[in-house]
DNA sequence: ATAATGGTTGAATAAATGTTCAACTATTAT
DNA sequence: ATAATAGTTGAACATTTATTCAACCATTAT
């Protein structure tokens, strides 16, 4: 029995229990690449440009006047946007113009509110 | 036209685009509060920890073994999930037992996961 | 009562993160 | 060619945040 440590003080059970979670639990690289995109999604600042793009394609310059910040602001998120595939781009003469680059934004937001609205 | 301000070059369409936009947006307040619930998923410990009791409840003790942390940093985590309700608690002798106080959990991390699975 | 264990809490530290600022590229107009 | 505008980028700064450590509370066993 030497599997008897010292977890909680109920010791056989417990060694069961975790073994038991730890092969029933997903990935640790899955759920590190999850939380990065809910990290991505938990700034504010990120979150309305995701918001306002769901409504139309915007240009940074819209954005920035949209959020009240700075275009450079609002670039540095662009950025981080684009690193994860939640937005994309096309160029226009000088203007570059941001849309949503996932079918499944709008499903992830929902099922976000779901949760803020309850109690 | 006094609303033909130098927004982008463009301006008395932006004007337009982007009071429209504003119209049909989100809440601040909705929107801020929906990224914050966004936040708490987004670290790797707290998710790990979510990932975990959608197995099965379990109390403090085993929940840092399973991450092979220290009680104290999950029990500070746990905190945050709680006053964001995400997880419950019911106490059992000197054990807290936690589990996920919130139905729509798995929706979230369902909708999560076909955007990290994608491409 | 005392010791031991599960859990919480606050302060301190270190790491990560967002915004600002200035410099820069690219495109368009003069 | 020069000026102006849209956008990007890197460094600096300030803020936030996660973990550690120590002290603490609550419950159970001796």
């Amino acid at each position: 029995m030497e599997d008897k440590e010292e977890i909680c003080e109920i010791t056989w059970i417990d060694k069961q229990k975790i073994s038991d979670v730890k092969k029933k639990i997903k990935s640790e690289d899955i759920i590190n690449r999850l939380s990065e995109t809910f990290k991505v999604l938990g700034d504010a600042t990120r979150a309305k440009i995701i918001f306002a793009l769901l409504i139309e394609e915007l240009c940074v310059c819209e954005i920035s006047e949209l959020l009240k910040t700075t275009k450079s602001a609002v670039s540095h998120q662009l950025r981080i946007l684009r690193n994860t595939r939640l937005v994309k781009y096309r160029k226009e003469g000088k203007m570059v113009y941001y849309s949503l680059d996932d079918n499944h934004i709008n499903n992830i937001l929902a099922e976000g509110l779901k949760h803020i609205e309850e109690k």
